[in-house]
DNA sequence: CGTGCTTTTGAATAGTATCAAGGCCGGTGG
DNA sequence: CCACCGGCCTTGATACTATTCAAAAGCACG
């Protein structure tokens, strides 16, 4: 991780950060001399799982990957996060950090400690109920994907994970959607929640359908509706 | 649903509750003014999924489980709750509650709308921190419980679900624990998220090796240990 | 003592994971 | 420049696991 030269929260073009949606003018300078900015490499490890929670992780421009070890310690993507998305916040009432998260392409992360996450809190009753209502969210997502698991066959995941992706890291082209970023099969094997080769398959019977190409490995949907249809059928 | 005679949160015995922990003396006056309490018996809705979010429901006394209906109407309990939980928060910053909530047995619930709740938001942080404390443990829960439904097989399921079930309405008796509810194997699988066949060999070879009995309907773990092992064999 | 319910068990089938081999591709060094 | 290496990806065969369908057993209730 290098500590690099601070942009201030006022220039930064990150609209959907927690902090520039609830904080004044006075509250952002405060935060400007408290935060520490970090850019971190593809593949580095932001957050390591069982680590002591410190704080909060603000993404202010970057791809992130939040990731939590199982059984056999087979790696499990617990969701995907971009620029103004929030990392960390997990670790809310707990000691350490459930989850772990790791950059997947080059990433500049704003960080604030504990201490001035709770001033904040005590202060800004707008900024915790943005945040509550962020969880609320991440929870029905979470509890989704819950129930998707325990009845989608491998298919149907293949093709929930995918357009997952798509939502994160999609750009729209056309019809089609190209997946922005450079994502391994193990990635999407690990978010889908099955193994390499099973989604090895898959993919290549949407290949054959013409569900979807890769070229230069990037991912290009061409039938988005076709992998909808797939993750709700009875919709 | 039968509305029934207050008590007032001061003489309520549930200490585990958000309001309790949160309000002063004042805002608790209020708030009983405000409240809506209710009776419902076993089996009834207390929230419907897809109903438009009214409010928040705090569970003063009794046993609930949190549902959702997925693929081929397909049932999963996400969560079981008890005395000084709350149901419905999966609702904010939505516009409908996205799981169903039944009570397991006859069940005293408190109601607050979203007006009162908002005015809480806005006076009292201690309120919202302690909820999105809440959210934040549950989102743990949440996504620990999808990488084991990813990379558990049916054996480890049934054996986390009873753990599940008997850490909610478990009461130690000696070295067993009774499973201190009229529940149906049903639900044990929708909460294990695999079928009623399944369950029922499980639960076969379970009683065969001595780790659970089942009397009068009751379930009593007699080898907390074992099925303990089973749930995290690498840990 | 049926009747309708849940539970249990069995057998056939479908689906998934694992193992193994080979292909593709970019990078390295002779 | 090209052969070789190692990484990731694809495919096939096989073993294993889970689901489904069917039937029988158990149980509460009138």
């Amino acid at each position: 991780m290098k500590q690099n030269k601070k942009v201030p929260c006022v220039e930064c073009n990150s609209c959907s950060c927690y902090i520039k949606l609830a904080c004044n003018q006075e509250e952002l300078n405060h935060i400007d001399e408290k935060k520490i900015s970090s850019t971190y490499v593809k593949g580095q490890q932001i957050i390591f799982e069982g680590e002591v929670v410190k704080g909060l992780f603000f993404i202010r421009e970057g791809k992130v990957k939040v990731v939590s070890t199982g059984l056999n310690n087979r790696t499990q993507i617990v969701r995907l996060a971009k620029s103004g998305g929030i990392i960390g916040h997990r670790g809310y009432g707990s000691q350490k950090y459930p989850v772990g998260a790791i950059a997947m392409e080059k990433s500049e992360i704003c960080f604030l400690n504990n201490d001035e996450l709770k001033t904040l809190h005590t202060n800004n009753s707008q900024f915790t109920y943005q945040l509550m209502i962020c969880y609320s969210e991440e929870l029905r997502k979470s509890e989704s994907k819950i129930k998707y698991m325990a009845q989608m066959n491998v298919t149907e995941k293949v093709a929930d994970s995918l357009l997952y992706v798509a939502q994160y890291f999609g750009v729209e082209d056309q019809k089609a959607v190209i997946i922005d970023i450079d994502i391994t099969r193990q990635d999407i094997a690990d978010l889908a929640g099955i193994n390499k080769e099973q989604l090895s398959r898959v993919l290549s019977d949407f290949k054959k359908d013409n569900i979807l190409t890769v070229t230069e490995n990037k991912f290009i949907i061409t039938d988005i509706s076709y992998l909808q249809k797939l993750k709700t059928p009875f919709n």
